[in-house]
DNA sequence: TCATATATGTGAAAAGGTTCACAAGAATAT
DNA sequence: ATATTCTTGTGAACCTTTTCACATATATGA
């Protein structure tokens, strides 16, 4: 267990790192340096060594980064070394998205179950798996042994659905309705806001803007 | 013009209070105090009132902000005050999606041009929008007056695309692909990473995270 | 009119994150 | 063997962002 504390832009590194290290692997490279890795991901040679630092050391000084084994490790300490069970609830436009989205099993997140409250989709199958009642929702989660909940439901029911989610003990939860959910102090809670991406690029736009540091 | 180089976070917040005061605004408040708009966006006041003070004094001592007047002060900063005319490219999964989302349309972001390479899919007419042939990305985009892309394309053809999309004279770009596009210095470009919030979500719950500082 | 309560705006302090710079380790060439 | 080159790992310096704390301004009630 990681006992110091580490900052979300160093976690966020990590699966940029993770990205970069598939590809190298791809394209047969034995090892990587700080530098190339940085490269890549338009970050800085030290950046890379000091997050990577905070986990253990990993390269070889005058050599670089062993490829294979530095993307094993990260994925280890990103706990996707393992399956992880998702149910995603509202299956619409952006949840049918997500479930056909063979990328995240690759990772392994692996979507095995879906709701929804629409008595048209209720009992259907989509991409295998059966379109559950959302009324079921706790029993349910708690059965299939849900770890992660992904949330595609309209804002004005996703607090709600929250409540219940968080009743059947789930602990993490990525939400795409663009609302600020009331959750427990030990839910983890992610958010993905898409708008809040176009409007930054229309500040920027209309800004000019320089960023003081960049993303 | 905004000289003061502000920060990425504060701009991303600013789009959290526009967000929190068109919800109040319906529930018919007529002013707020950073405290409340603190607490609805799980910020802390001072964060509010300084985040604002880079703009401009927008508030009255004693009374707070004027909810009216203070979103539509944002908008203005944030250039949602105007539609911009955006592209999509890539109208598979993700694409239909955000073709399908009324809100962008809503705040200022329409989608008026769709590409694609499927035959399939040209000239098939998409909500409302005829499915443009990728190959006359460059001179379509100029001729609908295009200023920002929205890329929803497999990652292994995103750089090409982006390469042209530059060459037509685009500013800004939303990139879904997991790739890290390179553009020139002078070309807004954000991406939107969805398997990393994820592997934020498992990296917390392996590690038992408790972030240095809060999203 | 005055007292009290409320809440902003902002320098200054504190905390956090990034970059620098270099000692030290390892590979390679001579 | 030794010199040279390369590149890591990391304290310390530097820079950025957040939080604190309070003077200041307004509203409200007596
Ligand atoms: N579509 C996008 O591109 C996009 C982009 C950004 C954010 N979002 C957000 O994602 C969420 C979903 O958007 P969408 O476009 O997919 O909407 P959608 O209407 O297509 O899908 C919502 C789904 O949720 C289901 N649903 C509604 N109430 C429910 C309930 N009480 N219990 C269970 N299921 C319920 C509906 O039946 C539907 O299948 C929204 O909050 C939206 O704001 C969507
Ligand atoms: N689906 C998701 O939930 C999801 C989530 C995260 C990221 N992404 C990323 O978004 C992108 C799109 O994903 P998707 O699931 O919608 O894939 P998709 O295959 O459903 O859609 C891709 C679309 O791009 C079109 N296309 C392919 N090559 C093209 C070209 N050269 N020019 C123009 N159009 C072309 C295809 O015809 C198709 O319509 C991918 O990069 C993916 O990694 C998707």
């Amino acid at each position: 267990m990681t006992r110091k504390r580490i900052s979300e832009s160093t976690i966020h590194r990590l699966s940029l790192y993770y990205r970069a290290l598939s590809l190298l692997e791809k394209e047969n490279y034995e090892t990587v340096s700080s530098k190339e890795l940085a490269k890549r991901e338009k970050l800085t040679p030290a950046q890379v060594r000091k997050d990577l630092s905070f986990f253990g050391t990993f390269g070889t000084r005058g050599l670089g980064y062993p490829v294979r084994e530095l993307k094993h490790q990260i994925s280890s300490i990103l706990g996707i070394d393992r399956v992880w069970r998702v149910a995603l609830v509202g299956v619409g436009n952006i949840g049918s998205a997500l479930v056909s989205y063979k990328e995240f099993a690759k990772q392994g997140f692996q979507i095995v179950k879906l709701f929804d409250n629409d008595q048209r989709k209720i009992g259907s199958n989509h991409k295998g798996i059966v379109i559950s009642d959302i009324a079921n929702l706790e029993t349910e989660l708690r059965e299939a042994n849900i770890e992660i909940v992904v949330l595609a439901v309209p804002a004005t029911v996703a607090q709600y659905i929250t409540d219940d989610v968080v009743r059947a003990g789930i602990k993490a939860i990525l939400n795409f309705a663009p609302v600020n959910l009331k959750v427990p102090p030990d839910i983890y809670l992610r958010h993905e806001n898409m708008s809040m991406e176009l409007e930054y690029l229309s500040f920027a736009l209309v800004n000019n803007h320089v960023p003081k540091r960049n993303s």
